[in-house]
DNA sequence: GTTTAATTTGTATGCGCTTACATTTATTAA
DNA sequence: TTAATAAATGTAAGCGCATACAAATTAAAC
C-alpha cells in the first residue's frame, strides 16, 4: 500500500516536471496562445498583424495571453506563410573603411525603425564574391537589397529582378541610371578638387588613388579628376597616379614616392580621406609643410580630417543622409509605393588648410 | 481554316509565353526540382543537405535539374522544417568606432564561410536598447547571438537560454565569468599604461575615458587606470578624469581642459585611440610638444594610430582575432561541440613616440 | 545462386504560421 | 421590431521544406 502511494507520488511527479519541462522547452506557438485566450489561431494573427481589426476586449485578452507565455512568433513559419521575411540585406565592399560603417549604421538604424533587420555581407571588392554574397542573401530569404556603386555583376540584377526583389544601389549617383540609386556622381565631385588647386594656381598634379579596376567609385573619381586636369591643359603622365589600398599605409607610401620624384607635384589629389590622411601624416613625419611645400585634398570628410594639423581640404558626403534614403527607398518599395529611383545627394567641398597656393620657387 | 489555324497559334503562344511566365514568376520549388530530375522531394532535399548519402549518378541529375530551374531553397520553409534558420545575430554599441567594424568584419567573414549569414544590429551602448535589439533577433529566428561586453540585462540571459539560443560575450573576459566570453581583461590591460608612465617617472596624471555608465569596458578599464595609479601612491583628483563620448572631437576638448588646469598632467592617459588621438591632435592643433610636454597613451591601437606623429603608445587588442574565435564558439556550439566557454586573449602594450619621461621643470 | 545486411530512395506527415472563405455577431436602416 | 449590412471571428487549407519510416535496391556473405 505504502509503495503504491509512492508510486503514483513519483509518477505524479514525473509529470508535472514533465509539464514544467515541456512548457519550458517548447517555445508556446501560436495554438498555445490561441487556447489560452480562448480564441482561435486566426485572432492571435491578426493580433499580431493587424491589431485593429479585432476588438478591444480580445485584443487585450490576446496581449495578455502572448506576453504570459512569452510568445514570439517563429520566424520561419511567418516567413513560409506570408512570403516576408522581414529582412532586408545588404553588401558592402568593407566595414574597414568608416564612409561604410557609418552609412550602414544609419541604414541599419532605419530599417530597424521599419520593423526589418539587416543582413550584412561584405564582398571585399571582388564583384565575383559580391555575386555570391547576393546569392546566399536571395538563399536566406532577404525582402530587398542594397548595393555599393554602380558596376556589378549582371546576373546580379537578372537573379533580383527574376525573384522580384527590390534592391538600390547607392555611393554613386547616374541620372541615366537603369537601376534604383541613391547617391551623388563621383565623376562629377571628383572635378572639383582640381578645380579648386588650379585656381590656386597649382600646376603640377598628383593622384593618389583607390584601385580603380573593380571599384566604379575609384575610377569615376579618377577620372574626374583627370579630365579637370586635362580641360585645364594639364595632362597626368603616369608617374603622377598612384592606385593603392585604402590603408593609410599605403597612402603615405604613395605620398613618399611622389615626392621623390624628379619633379615633385605642388598638389596631392587623393580619392578618399584614409588615404589622404596617410599623406598627410607622411609628409608630417617627414618634416615636409603642408600646405607650404605640398597641398593635398582628400574625398569623403571623415570625421578625422577636420581635426588633423593642417585640417583637410576635402569632398564632404552625406553618408548618414545616403544610409537613410537607400533605407527609405526599400522599405516604400515593400510597401508598395513607387519612391523616385534616382536620387541624387548633394555633395560640398570643404576648404580648409591643407590646401593653399603653391610657394613659386623655381 | 486560317483563322482557326491563327487561333491555335495564339492559344499555344499564350500558353508557351504563360508557361515562361510562371517559369519566370514562381520560383521553382523543391517540388519542381524533384520531377525535372525524376525523384522524389527527400532525395532533392538529401542532395542539399547530405549529398554524401545520395548516390552520384542522380545526385548529379538532382543538381543539373537545380541550375537549370535556378532553383534556391526557400528560408522560410527550411527554417520552418529544420528550426535551424542558419543565421546569427549580433548587437555592437555602434559601428561608428573602427574597433567594432573591424570585428564584426572578421565575425563576418567566419560566419560566411561556415554557411552563416549575419543579422547585424546596434545598441548605441544603451542596454535597453540592446535588450530590444535582442528580441528583435530572436523573433527573427537567429540560431545565435553575439554580444558586447560582459554586462547585461538579465533578461537578455534568460530569454536566450530559454530557447536554447547559443550566445558569446566578446571584447571583455574575466577567469569567473558565468556566460562564454572572448575577449581579455580590460581592467588588468588598463592597469599596464600607468605601469608603464609610472617607470618613466610621472606623478601627474589624467585619465578621458569613455561614459563608464552602461559600459563595462570603459568603466573596467578606468577602473584599471586608478587602481594601478593608487598603488604606486597616486590619486587622481576629480577634475583630472572626464568621461566622454568616443568622439575625436571630445577628445580634443577634454584635453584642452586638462592642460588648462592649475597644475596641468604631464601624462594622459586615454581610455580608446580615438580620445588619444584627439588629444594628440589637439595638441599638435595648440602647438603643445608630445612628449616632451606631455605624454599621451591610448588603448585599442588603431590603424591611425602607429601612423599619428608622434605615434600613438596604446594597448594592441587583437580585434580580427576575436571576431573569428567568437565566431567559431558559436558555430561550434551550434555544431553540437562544446568548445571552451571562456577564452582569454592576449594584449600588448605597443611602446611608441608619444610617451617618455616627463621634463622635470619645476 | 540464395540469404542477409547495408545502402539508397520514396512516401507521407507536420513544422507554425497567414489568409481566403464561411460563419457568427454587432450595427444600422427601415 | 426586423431585415440588411458591416464588422469580427472561426475554419481549414496550404506555404515549401526536412525527416521518420517504409520500400526498394544494392552489396556482402554464404
Amino acid at each position: 500500500m505504502r509503495i503504491h502511494f509512492y508510486t503514483c507520488m513519483i509518477t505524479y511527479d514525473l509529470k508535472t516536471a514533465a509539464n514544467i519541462l515541456n512548457l519550458a522547452n517548447k517555445p508556446a506557438t501560436q495554438g498555445d496562445v490561441a487556447k489560452a485566450a480562448g480564441v482561435s489561431t486566426a485572432t492571435v494573427s491578426r493580433v499580431i498583424n493587424q491589431p485593429n481589426s479585432v476588438r478591444e476586449g480580445i485584443r487585450l485578452q490576446v496581449q495578455m495571453a502572448i506576453t504570459e507565455l512569452d510568445y514570439v512568433a517563429d520566424a520561419g513559419a511567418r516567413a513560409l506563410a506570408s512570403k516576408r521575411s522581414r529582412c532586408i540585406g545588404a553588401v558592402i565592399p568593407t566595414l574597414a573603411n568608416a564612409i561604410f560603417a557609418d552609412g550602414i549604421e544609419a541604414f541599419e538604424s532605419c530599417l530597424n525603425q521599419a520593423g526589418f533587420s539587416l543582413m550584412l555581407t561584405t564582398s571585399g571588392y571582388d564583384s565575383q564574391h559580391e555575386l555570391t554574397q547576393v546569392k546566399t542573401l536571395i538563399e536566406r530569404g532577404v525582402d530587398a537589397v542594397m548595393l555599393v556603386g554602380l558596376n556589378h555583376d549582371p546576373l546580379i540584377y537578372k537573379l533580383l529582378q527574376q525573384r522580384n526583389i527590390p534592391y538600390v544601389l547607392t555611393w554613386a549617383y547616374r541620372r541615366d541610371c537603369l537601376h534604383p540609386c541613391v547617391g551623388f556622381n563621383n565623376y562629377e565631385a571628383a572635378k572639383l578638387l582640381p578645380l579648386h588647386l588650379t585656381s590656386l594656381g597649382h600646376q603640377r598634379f598628383a593622384v593618389i588613388s583607390g584601385i580603380s579596376e573593380a571599384n566604379d567609385r575609384a575610377l569615376d573619381r579618377l577620372n574626374g579628376m583627370k579630365d579637370a586636369l586635362l580641360a585645364q591643359g594639364i595632362r597626368l603622365s603616369k608617374d603622377t597616379i598612384i592606385e593603392c589600398t585604402y590603408k593609410i599605409e599605403a597612402g603615405r607610401e604613395a605620398c613618399r614616392a611622389l615626392l621623390n620624384l624628379p619633379s615633385p607635384p605642388t598638389a596631392i589629389l587623393c580619392s578618399n580621406d584614409v588615404l589622404a590622411a596617410g599623406a598627410l601624416l607622411e609628409c608630417q613625419a617627414g618634416g615636409i609643410k603642408v600646405p607650404d611645400q605640398v597641398s593635398i585634398a582628400g574625398f569623403d570628410d571623415l570625421a578625422l580630417s577636420a581635426n588633423l594639423t593642417p585640417s583637410l581640404t576635402t569632398m564632404h558626403i552625406p553618408f548618414k543622409l545616403m544610409g537613410q534614403l537607400s533605407a527609405q527607398y526599400l522599405i516604400d518599395r515593400l510597401a508598395g509605393a513607387s519612391p523616385q529611383a534616382q536620387q541624387q545627394l548633394q555633395v560640398e567641398l570643404r576648404l580648409r588648410h591643407s590646401t593653399a597656393a603653391p610657394n613659386n620657387q623655381h
